[in-house]
DNA sequence: CGAATCTCCTGGAGGC
DNA sequence: TGCCTCCAGGAGATTC
Protein backbone atom coordinates (compact mmCIF):
# COMPACT_ATOMS: atom_id res chain seq x y z
CA UNK A 1 0.00 0.00 0.00
CA UNK A 2 1.57 3.46 -0.77
CA UNK A 3 2.90 5.50 1.75
CA UNK A 4 4.83 8.49 1.02
CA UNK A 5 8.18 6.86 0.30
CA UNK A 6 6.26 4.70 -2.82
CA UNK A 7 4.61 8.15 -4.26
CA UNK A 8 8.10 9.80 -4.12
CA UNK A 9 9.70 6.87 -5.63
CA UNK A 10 6.19 6.67 -8.40
CA UNK A 11 7.01 10.23 -9.14
CA UNK A 12 10.49 10.12 -9.44
CA UNK A 13 10.45 7.16 -12.34
CA UNK A 14 7.98 9.26 -13.84
CA UNK A 15 10.36 12.45 -14.51
CA UNK A 16 11.39 10.97 -18.36
CA UNK A 17 7.87 11.79 -19.13
CA UNK A 18 8.37 15.45 -18.85
CA UNK A 19 8.34 17.59 -21.94
CA UNK A 20 6.44 15.08 -23.76
CA UNK A 21 3.26 14.97 -25.22
CA UNK A 22 -0.05 13.16 -24.34
CA UNK A 23 -1.34 12.03 -27.85
CA UNK A 24 -4.62 9.71 -26.19
CA UNK A 25 -6.34 9.03 -23.44
CA UNK A 26 -7.97 5.85 -22.51
CA UNK A 27 -10.26 5.39 -19.23
CA UNK A 28 -11.67 1.83 -19.43
CA UNK A 29 -13.05 2.20 -15.62
CA UNK A 30 -13.80 5.46 -14.92
CA UNK A 31 -15.05 5.39 -10.92
CA UNK A 32 -12.49 5.54 -8.59
CA UNK A 33 -12.68 7.28 -5.61
CA UNK A 34 -14.53 9.67 -7.31
CA UNK A 35 -15.43 9.29 -11.36
CA UNK A 36 -12.61 10.13 -13.55
CA UNK A 37 -13.21 13.05 -15.54
CA UNK A 38 -14.38 12.03 -18.92
CA UNK A 39 -13.24 15.54 -19.99
CA UNK A 40 -9.65 14.22 -19.56
CA UNK A 41 -10.23 12.12 -23.57
CA UNK A 42 -10.70 15.55 -25.40
CA UNK A 43 -8.45 17.93 -22.90
CA UNK A 44 -5.17 16.57 -22.62
CA UNK A 45 -4.17 15.16 -26.32
CA UNK A 46 -1.67 17.95 -27.30
CA UNK A 47 -0.46 19.22 -24.14
CA UNK A 48 2.40 18.97 -22.94
CA UNK A 49 3.76 17.37 -19.45
CA UNK A 50 5.39 20.63 -17.95
CA UNK A 51 6.63 19.39 -14.22
CA UNK A 52 5.52 16.44 -11.61
CA UNK A 53 5.59 17.04 -8.40
CA UNK A 54 3.99 16.09 -4.80
CA UNK A 55 2.32 17.29 -2.46
CA UNK A 56 1.28 14.80 0.56
CA UNK A 57 0.62 11.51 -1.56
CA UNK A 58 -0.91 13.20 -4.51
CA UNK A 59 1.28 13.22 -7.47
CA UNK A 60 0.53 16.71 -9.21
CA UNK A 61 1.12 16.59 -13.33
CA UNK A 62 1.31 19.80 -14.50
CA UNK A 63 0.04 19.89 -18.44
CA UNK A 64 -0.63 23.08 -20.24
CA UNK A 65 -4.23 24.48 -19.08
CA UNK A 66 -4.06 22.62 -15.86
CA UNK A 67 -2.79 19.99 -13.28
CA UNK A 68 -3.70 16.24 -13.04
CA UNK A 69 -4.06 15.00 -9.42
CA UNK A 70 -3.11 11.36 -9.29
CA UNK A 71 -3.58 9.51 -5.84
CA UNK A 72 -2.90 5.69 -5.43
CA UNK A 73 -4.94 5.02 -2.81
CA UNK A 74 -3.74 1.67 -1.20
CA UNK A 75 -3.44 -0.81 -4.05
CA UNK A 76 -2.70 1.80 -7.23
CA UNK A 77 0.70 1.95 -9.07
CA UNK A 78 2.22 3.41 -12.23
CA UNK A 79 3.78 1.76 -14.87
CA UNK A 80 5.43 3.10 -17.94
CA UNK A 81 4.98 0.86 -20.84
CA UNK A 82 5.00 0.57 -24.19
CA UNK A 83 2.03 1.30 -25.62
CA UNK A 84 1.57 -2.23 -27.34
CA UNK A 85 2.18 -3.72 -24.23
CA UNK A 86 -2.12 -5.26 -23.21
CA UNK A 87 -4.20 -4.08 -20.12
CA UNK A 88 -5.19 -6.03 -17.76
CA UNK A 89 -7.87 -6.21 -15.39
CA UNK A 90 -7.50 -3.43 -13.35
CA UNK A 91 -5.84 -1.25 -15.34
CA UNK A 92 -8.01 1.53 -15.50
CA UNK A 93 -6.58 4.66 -17.19
CA UNK A 94 -4.07 4.63 -20.33
CA UNK A 95 -2.21 8.27 -20.78
CA UNK A 96 -0.20 7.37 -24.43
CA UNK A 97 2.73 10.13 -25.01
CA UNK A 98 3.89 10.64 -28.73
CA UNK A 99 6.73 8.69 -28.14
CA UNK A 100 4.60 5.80 -27.87
CA UNK A 101 5.19 5.37 -23.87
CA UNK A 102 2.07 4.75 -21.92
CA UNK A 103 1.45 6.41 -18.32
CA UNK A 104 -0.80 3.30 -17.33
CA UNK A 105 -2.70 3.44 -13.77
CA UNK A 106 -3.68 0.15 -12.07
CA UNK A 107 -5.94 0.15 -8.54
CA UNK A 108 -7.15 -3.25 -8.02
CA UNK A 109 -9.30 -1.83 -5.05
CA UNK A 110 -10.08 1.37 -6.65
CA UNK A 111 -9.54 3.47 -3.63
CA UNK A 112 -7.14 5.57 -5.82
CA UNK A 113 -8.11 8.94 -7.81
CA UNK A 114 -7.52 10.84 -10.90
CA UNK A 115 -9.16 14.57 -11.08
CA UNK A 116 -8.26 17.49 -13.21
CA UNK A 117 -7.37 20.72 -11.79
CA UNK A 118 -8.05 23.58 -14.23
CA UNK A 119 -5.36 26.76 -14.07
CA UNK A 120 -8.23 28.99 -13.27
CA UNK A 121 -9.47 26.95 -10.21
CA UNK A 122 -6.50 27.85 -7.85
CA UNK A 123 -7.08 26.80 -4.43
CA UNK A 124 -8.23 23.02 -4.63
CA UNK A 125 -10.40 21.84 -1.60
CA UNK A 126 -8.08 18.78 -1.40
CA UNK A 127 -5.52 20.43 -1.23
CA UNK A 128 -5.36 23.93 0.49
CA UNK A 129 -5.76 22.78 3.87
CA UNK A 130 -2.94 20.34 4.15
CA UNK A 131 -0.14 20.06 6.61
CA UNK A 132 3.33 20.57 6.19
CA UNK A 133 5.38 18.14 4.50
CA UNK A 134 7.34 15.59 6.80
CA UNK A 135 10.28 15.87 5.20
CA UNK A 136 10.37 19.57 4.85
CA UNK A 137 11.73 22.13 7.70
CA UNK A 138 8.31 23.45 8.54
CA UNK A 139 7.68 20.47 9.86
CA UNK A 140 9.81 20.34 13.54
CA UNK A 141 9.58 20.10 17.33
CA UNK A 142 8.05 23.45 17.80
CA UNK A 143 5.21 23.29 15.49
CA UNK A 144 4.20 20.01 15.88
CA UNK A 145 3.85 20.72 20.09
CA UNK A 146 1.84 23.79 19.18
CA UNK A 147 -0.44 21.71 16.34
CA UNK A 148 -0.76 18.87 19.55
CA UNK A 149 -1.60 21.71 22.30
CA UNK A 150 -5.39 21.41 21.87
CA UNK A 151 -5.78 17.57 20.99
CA UNK A 152 -7.08 15.36 23.35
CA UNK A 153 -7.16 11.98 20.49
CA UNK A 154 -4.36 9.67 20.60
CA UNK A 155 -1.17 10.47 19.39
CA UNK A 156 -1.59 7.84 16.35
CA UNK A 157 -4.33 9.05 14.88
CA UNK A 158 -3.14 12.69 15.65
CA UNK A 159 0.11 11.94 13.33
CA UNK A 160 -1.99 10.61 10.78
CA UNK A 161 -4.15 13.62 10.57
CA UNK A 162 -3.41 15.33 7.20
CA UNK A 163 -3.67 18.41 8.33
CA UNK A 164 -1.36 18.17 11.19
CA UNK A 165 1.16 16.79 8.93
CA UNK A 166 0.78 14.57 5.55
CA UNK A 167 2.13 11.88 4.70
CA UNK A 168 2.46 9.85 8.08
CA UNK A 169 0.17 6.11 6.96
CA UNK A 170 -0.85 3.43 9.01
CA UNK A 171 2.86 1.83 9.03
CA UNK A 172 4.99 4.25 9.49
CA UNK A 173 2.92 6.14 12.10
CA UNK A 174 3.40 2.89 13.99
CA UNK A 175 6.79 2.29 13.31
CA UNK A 176 7.49 6.46 13.88
CA UNK A 177 6.02 6.11 17.39
CA UNK A 178 8.19 2.49 18.25
CA UNK A 179 11.24 4.88 17.17
CA UNK A 180 10.47 7.86 19.42
CA UNK A 181 9.39 5.28 22.47
CA UNK A 182 6.15 6.69 22.41
CA UNK A 183 3.22 5.16 23.29
CA UNK A 184 0.78 4.83 20.70
CA UNK A 185 -2.58 5.46 22.67
CA UNK A 186 -0.92 8.67 24.38
CA UNK A 187 -3.58 11.83 24.52
CA UNK A 188 -1.71 14.36 22.10
CA UNK A 189 -1.54 17.39 24.18
CA UNK A 190 0.77 15.42 26.73
CA UNK A 191 3.32 15.18 24.50
CA UNK A 192 6.22 17.43 25.87
CA UNK A 193 8.22 19.17 23.45
CA UNK A 194 10.99 16.89 24.11
CA UNK A 195 9.27 14.00 23.11
CA UNK A 196 7.53 16.06 20.00
CA UNK A 197 11.72 16.59 19.36
CA UNK A 198 12.05 12.63 19.03
CA UNK A 199 8.94 11.90 17.21
CA UNK A 200 9.70 14.51 14.81
CA UNK A 201 12.86 13.50 14.26
CA UNK A 202 11.81 9.40 13.79
CA UNK A 203 9.10 10.32 11.69
CA UNK A 204 11.56 11.92 9.29
CA UNK A 205 14.57 9.03 9.45
CA UNK A 206 11.47 6.34 9.10
CA UNK A 207 10.16 8.15 5.92
CA UNK A 208 14.06 8.68 4.34
CA UNK A 209 15.00 5.71 5.20
CA UNK A 210 12.85 4.00 3.41
CA UNK A 211 12.92 6.51 0.50
CA UNK A 212 16.37 5.38 0.52
CA UNK A 213 15.30 1.58 0.80
CA UNK A 214 13.33 2.40 -2.88
CA UNK A 215 10.22 2.15 -0.94
CA UNK A 216 8.43 -0.68 1.37
CA UNK A 217 5.99 -2.81 -0.47
CA UNK A 218 3.31 -5.26 0.85
CA UNK A 219 1.87 -7.52 -1.66
CA UNK A 220 0.32 -5.13 -4.12
CA UNK A 221 3.23 -2.34 -4.52
CA UNK A 222 5.40 -1.96 -7.65
CA UNK A 223 6.77 1.26 -8.59
CA UNK A 224 6.45 2.61 -12.17
CA UNK A 225 9.46 -0.07 -13.46
CA UNK A 226 7.44 -3.01 -11.78
CA UNK A 227 10.05 -3.65 -9.34
CA UNK A 228 9.08 -4.58 -5.50
CA UNK A 229 10.91 -2.14 -2.95
CA UNK A 230 12.31 -4.16 0.00
CA UNK A 231 11.59 -1.72 3.64
CA UNK A 232 9.14 -3.86 4.87
CA UNK A 233 12.46 -6.13 6.12
CA UNK A 234 13.22 -3.28 8.52
CA UNK A 235 10.15 -2.93 10.04
CA UNK A 236 10.05 -3.20 14.19
CA UNK A 237 6.53 -3.29 15.09
CA UNK A 238 3.99 -3.33 12.11
CA UNK A 239 2.45 -6.59 11.14
CA UNK A 240 5.08 -8.17 13.95
CA UNK A 241 1.63 -9.37 16.75
CA UNK A 242 3.38 -11.71 19.09
CA UNK A 243 6.57 -11.32 17.91
CA UNK A 244 9.40 -10.74 19.75
CA UNK A 245 10.35 -7.20 20.10
CA UNK A 246 13.85 -6.21 18.50
CA UNK A 247 14.88 -4.36 21.19
CA UNK A 248 13.28 -5.91 24.29
CA UNK A 249 12.00 -9.20 23.12
CA UNK A 250 8.73 -8.72 24.90
CA UNK A 251 5.63 -9.81 22.07
CA UNK A 252 4.74 -7.05 20.03
CA UNK A 253 1.04 -6.07 21.01
CA UNK A 254 -1.61 -5.22 18.63
CA UNK A 255 -4.55 -3.17 19.32
CA UNK A 256 -7.41 -1.40 17.31
CA UNK A 257 -7.11 2.86 17.25
CA UNK A 258 -9.59 5.32 15.01
CA UNK A 259 -10.31 1.68 12.99
CA UNK A 260 -6.77 0.74 12.28
CA UNK A 261 -4.06 -1.75 13.26
CA UNK A 262 -1.54 -0.48 15.82
CA UNK A 263 1.35 -1.85 16.70
CA UNK A 264 3.65 -1.64 19.91
CA UNK A 265 5.80 -2.98 22.54
CA UNK A 266 4.52 -1.66 25.74
CA UNK A 267 7.42 -2.28 27.60
CA UNK A 268 9.58 0.12 25.31
CA UNK A 269 6.82 3.00 24.56
CA UNK A 270 5.70 4.87 27.57
CA UNK A 271 2.35 6.82 27.78
C1' DC B 1 -15.83 22.35 17.02
C1' DG B 2 -13.18 18.13 17.89
C1' DA B 3 -13.35 13.32 17.79
C1' DA B 4 -15.10 9.06 16.40
C1' DT B 5 -17.24 6.37 12.99
C1' DC B 6 -18.65 5.24 8.32
C1' DT B 7 -17.63 4.46 3.61
C1' DC B 8 -15.77 3.18 -0.84
C1' DC B 9 -13.38 -1.70 -3.06
C1' DT B 10 -11.15 -6.24 -4.17
C1' DG B 11 -7.60 -9.71 -3.41
C1' DG B 12 -5.72 -12.71 -0.31
C1' DA B 13 -5.89 -15.67 3.67
C1' DG B 14 -8.02 -18.95 6.54
C1' DG B 15 -11.70 -22.34 7.60
C1' DC B 16 -14.20 -26.37 6.16
C1' DT C 1 -10.61 -27.37 -5.49
C1' DG C 2 -14.31 -24.34 -4.24
C1' DC C 3 -17.02 -21.50 -1.53
C1' DC C 4 -17.66 -18.66 2.31
C1' DT C 5 -16.23 -15.13 5.62
C1' DC C 6 -13.16 -11.86 7.27
C1' DC C 7 -9.72 -8.42 6.92
C1' DA C 8 -6.65 -4.68 5.19
C1' DG C 9 -6.51 0.36 4.55
C1' DG C 10 -6.32 6.48 2.67
C1' DA C 11 -8.81 9.87 3.75
C1' DG C 12 -13.06 12.45 2.76
C1' DA C 13 -17.88 12.39 4.42
C1' DT C 14 -20.93 11.89 8.00
C1' DT C 15 -22.44 11.59 12.62
C1' DC C 16 -22.06 12.29 17.46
Amino acid sequence: MPELPEVEITRRGLLTLIGKTVKSVTIRHPTLRWPIPQHLIQTLPHQTLHSLNRRAKYILCEFDTGVLLVHLGMSGCIQLLDHNYPPEKHDHVDIEFSDGQVFRLRDPRRFGAVLWIDNKDNNHPLLNRLGPEPLEDGFNAQYLHKALSKKTLAIKNAIMDGYIVVGVGNIYASESLFRASIHPETSANKLTIKQCEKLVSEIKSTLQEALIAGGSSLRDFFGTDGKPGYFQQAYFVYGRTDEPCKVCAKPIKCIRLGQRSTFYCEKCQKR
